[in-house]
This record gives structure tokens, C-alpha cells and sequence, in this order.
DNA sequence: CCGTACACGTGATAC
DNA sequence: TGTATCACGTGTACG
């Protein structure tokens, strides 16, 4: 089985494979015209991979939101487009108070010759029709871990290995994490590439520690996300 | 012939210039509530109401984030998608360049007095912010540079290389720096190993902005290091 | 006529 | 348990 159908959300809670192609391909009853079959399945197969190329499409271009958009709160198709609508109203509220705190700072200095050069600037001009509706929500966003493998390296000896979504802040709340964690780290190294974040640590510690160091993080990161700010909206 | 159109939350619908052309008819009672199965059928009945007031709700939130974005071509439901992901990703780089025209106004002129608005500045608040989820207002230790190289590695690629001093809570502080900067950062790797910490970037930048780059970052870390005393929000 | 885009109802699935 | 979301195939309108 090929999978068309197969978005993120099942790659995220996979089902199984169930066949969908059971009984409409061959269906021809329906009141249909004079034409038999054949011309008609063709332009119905036709249709039928459009479709699912569409919605391909609809849910790649979604994914690829939930990307640039921090704050994501659900996973929900719905809660995505939300939470890219406030974004985009949050990031509107910040320009505009940058923008202002620039051009504050420009009056102080009194050198014309820059303050044509800010007033000239596109971002002033998009900032000018840009307009506030609320005030500044706090971004918060909650880590995603994608994988988390404790191993045994040595005598004293564990490595951890740490993946998960990039975000904003992801890299400033999991150091923190770390730190707060108060391990006797060897060394780390935290390496982002794309949307993901790779942790490496390797911390000094018994081997029964094991499960205890695993435990420990999942509960450290699922605590840093339950202290996120009730939105609602 | 049924088309059972949705027709209620059309009505309720604030935008009335364009629908997508989807079919919009009024409203058959169609299915029977007084069905010989019950059960089976009032379930069937429920999930279809659920189905459409799930589809009614994506819609307006598309509808919304049309309504948000600026410059929309084509009204196609991937199409806003698309035009949302790319106008956050114009806001991402405005922001970024609002920043670095801040942070080079501000060096321009190192009176105190200009000194005490930069501590004042949007992107100090935002440091503060980030910091003040936890109430931590213990004096830090600075962060010493040991070592910045930026240098241009490729046509639009800058690699920065910092060097620091590794004290307490350095990591953290050094990502929340690199954050706030809101760089086009492609890889980032972070490494921790006996006293020192060892930076690697690569960003998507221009040429030129290897001086403002180079720059930033020191201003950002010495201006770290001067906000000691009141964090107090 | 053909391709695109949409809404619709339905079965399956996760919580 | 029911109640959410989702993918799917289909009919249909528009260019």
C-alpha cells in the first residue's frame, strides 16, 4: 500500500492502513447518463488524484505554518490558523512599538540625513498602514519531543540524546532546563539545524541513573510546558 | 438532486463578497428525526452537525487570516496559507532589521544618556520579559568574549564563531541574546566543554552585514552583562 | 471538454 | 461512553 493519504497528523498518531479503495471504483449505478463507463472512470480517476493532490497541498502549506508560527497551543487545523492570526497581530503590535522607539531614538539624534533614511524605509511604510487590535500576548511555546534516548557510555558515564522542535525559546528554556536540572555535565552541545534541535549531553552518573535521568527530563520539559498561559479566545 | 447546502452560518457569514463558489442553498430538512433507528440515527444526525460547524469554524479562521494578511492574489484556501507564511516570514526579516538599525543608532552615539533609553529599548524589555517568567533577579556573571570571529563563507552565508567564558547561567543568556537578534540562523551549535563555551552559526545574510553582525553581537553581549542591576519588572 | 477548487456526508480514529 | 478531528471519495460550479 502506497499511503496517499498519509499526512502529518497520521504520521503524528499513525493508523493503520486500512484500504480505501474498496468498492468505488467499480460503482457505476448511480442514475447516470447514457455514457457507459469508460470516458466517465477516467475523468472520476482524474478527479479523484486532483482531490487528493489538494489536499496534499492544503495540508503541507498548514504544516508549513505551524512552522514559522511559535505559540502553537493544539495541534488542531482550526487552533493553527488561530494561533498564526495573533502571531501575525502580536508581530504587528511589536513592529509598530520598535518602529516608534526608533523613531523616538532618531529625534535624539539629530542627524537628518538618517531620519529620511529610516522614513524612506519599506518597513516604515508597511508599518504605517499597520494597524493594533490588541495588546501583547505572550508567546509561549511548548516543547515538542521528538526523541529522547538515555544511554550507557562507560563506567560513570551517560549519554543523552535529546531531539526536538525548534521553536521560539525552545533553546533558551531547555538550557535552562539543563541548568536547573543541577547534573553533573561533562559536556553539551546543542545543535540546531532546520526545525529541530539536537541535544547532546554527556553527564557523569551511575548507571541505575538511567531511567531516573529519563524520567527526569520528560518531566522537566512537560512542567516547562504546563506553565504556559491559558489562551482564550 | 439534494444539495444539502449550509445556508445558517452563511447568513451569519460578515464577508459577502466572495465564498469560494462552493454551492450555498437553503437549508432541506433532509434528515428525519423520527427514524425507525434511533440511536444509530441521532449519532449519524450529531456527527453531521459536528462535521459542519467543524468546517464552518476552519473557514471563518481562513477567512480571518485572509483578513490579516496583506497582499492576498489569489483567494485559493492554499493559496492565503502560502501568503501568510510568506508575509510572516517578511515580518520576521523587518524585525530583524528594525534591529540592527537600532542597535547601530545606538552605537553611533555612546552618550550616557542615549545610554539609559537603550536600556530602555524594546529589545532590552524583551530580554527582561523572557527572563522574568521565573522571577530570578540574582547578579549574574558577565560573559566574558574570549573569541568572535564572523567571516563570509559563502554568498550569502556568514559564520560566526564565538568563543566565551563558561559561568553560570552563560548558556542560557547567550541563547536568549541569539534569539532576540531574530537572526536568519540556518545551523546553530552550541558547545559546552570544560570552562568554555564554543558558538558556531551559520546565517542567511548578506556580505555586508558581516561588520553590523560582528558588532551586534558584542553590543548585545556587553549590553548584557550592563543590565545587572535593575530587572525588577 | 478539461482542470481546478470547493462543500458535502461518511467512516474511522483518538481522547 | 460520547465527542472531538480527520481523510476520503463524490458531485458540482466556474473558467
Amino acid at each position: 500500500m502506497e499511503n496517499i493519504g498519509q499526512s502529518y497528523w497520521e504520521s503524528i498518531h499513525p493508523i493503520e492502513d486500512y484500504s480505501w479503495g474498496g468498492l468505488e471504483e467499480t460503482f457505476s449505478s448511480h442514475y447516470d447518463s447514457s455514457s457507459p463507463d469508460g470516458p466517465h472512470s477516467a475523468t472520476v480517476s482524474k478527479n479523484l488524484a486532483s482531490e487528493r493532490n489538494r489536499r496534499k497541498r492544503l495540508n503541507d502549506r498548514l504544516f508549513a505554518l505551524r512552522a514559522v508560527v511559535p505559540n502553537i497551543t493544539k495541534m488542531d487545523k482550526a487552533s493553527i490558523i488561530k494561533d498564526a492570526i495573533e502571531y501575525i497581530q502580536i508581530l504587528h503590535d511589536q513592529e509598530r512599538m520598535i518602529q516608534s522607539e526608533l523613531i523616538e531614538l532618531e529625534s535624539r539624534n539629530l542627524e537628518p540625513e538618517s531620519l529620511d533614511l529610516c522614513q524612506n524605509s519599506e518597513f516604515f511604510k508597511s508599518i504605517e498602514r499597520s494597524k493594533n487590535k490588541r495588546g501583547v500576548n505572550q508567546a509561549f511555546d511548548p516543547i515538542e519531543i521528538l526523541e529522547l534516548n538515555v544511554s550507557h557510555v562507560g563506567e560513570k558515564t551517560v549519554l543523552v540524546n535529546l531531539k526536538c522542535s525548534k521553536r521560539r525559546d525552545t533553546i533558551v528554556k531547555l538550557c535552562e532546563m539543563f541548568e536547573s536540572l543541577k547534573l553533573n555535565i561533562i559536556t553539551a552541545s546543542i545543535s540546531a539545524f532546520s526545525q529541530s534541535l539536537f541535544n547532546t549531553l554527556f553527564i557523569q552518573a551511575e548507571k541505575e541513573e538511567i531511567g531516573i535521568l529519563k524520567m527526569q527530563i520528560e518531566t522537566a520539559i512537560s512542567a516547562l510546558n504546563h506553565l504556559q498561559t491559558p489562551i482564550t479566545m
